[in-house]
DNA sequence: ATTCTTTATCGTAATATTGCAATAAAGCAA
DNA sequence: TTGCTTTATTGCAATATTACGATAAAGAAT
């Protein structure tokens, strides 16, 4: 049906599936990885990394944005990005008790 | 269109969002959290945890295979299914990266 | 005022995803 | 063998996603 039943799980399951969906395209990825090596948010260029039409770039910076992964201030003429580092908090919270599994030997 | 334009990104880009995209959804999230609270491989009690019909869970846990988020062994009559721990480690490894920004104070 | 730059939105087409019923396949139980 | 249990696969319908051209909106530059 390409619906997804969101009201069988927890919130705390819908959200980590929300943030892991939002990053789940190259594109996404390679707009989070151009703003954690910047020092200071991003104005403008973004457009011009990402191998893509400006609508659809655009469109993956909506998604980044409604799933609060980057923040998006308007200043002047264009707009500045840098990640929202309160949901990446959120994001790494979440993970980490699986992670955690990964430092421990094989079960089977 | 709904086709990923995958060549243009590189294939750790590509690895980080095929790994997220298939955490991407609640009934996955649900299935990895489930496996990683078990000591042991779980051996068909997947399809009742989950709230969704068997053909459905079938489903996700063969996306999650593709993956390589899970392993399924044959075990007699059931399929005993475990976490993929290496897969696990490179995940953690792709966003530790982004994840260390967090401990910094923010930028902007 | 007009033009340029930058970003968002709309409309559309192609493809992907989600979900389930029905059915198949493969081993166990009687 | 016959039936039961468990999981996979097929086929289908409904919805979501991806991508882009065209256009709008808003400020900067001339």
């Amino acid at each position: 049906m390409g619906i997804t039943k969101n009201e069988h799980f927890s919130k705390e399951q819908n959200d980590l599936a929300y943030l892991a969906k939002a990053l789940g395209h190259p594109a996404r990825v390679a707009i989070i990885e151009y703003l954690s090596t910047q020092a200071n948010c991003v104005c403008g260029s973004i457009v011009d990394v990402i191998p893509l039409a400006q609508a659809t770039v655009s469109q993956h910076l909506k998604e980044l944005k409604q799933a609060g992964l980057i923040l998006g201030n308007v200043e002047g003429n264009s707009i500045c990005y840098c990640l929202n580092i309160e949901t990446w908090k959120k994001f790494k919270q979440m993970l980490e008790p699986i992670f955690k599994l990964t430092e421990q030997p094989v079960c089977c």
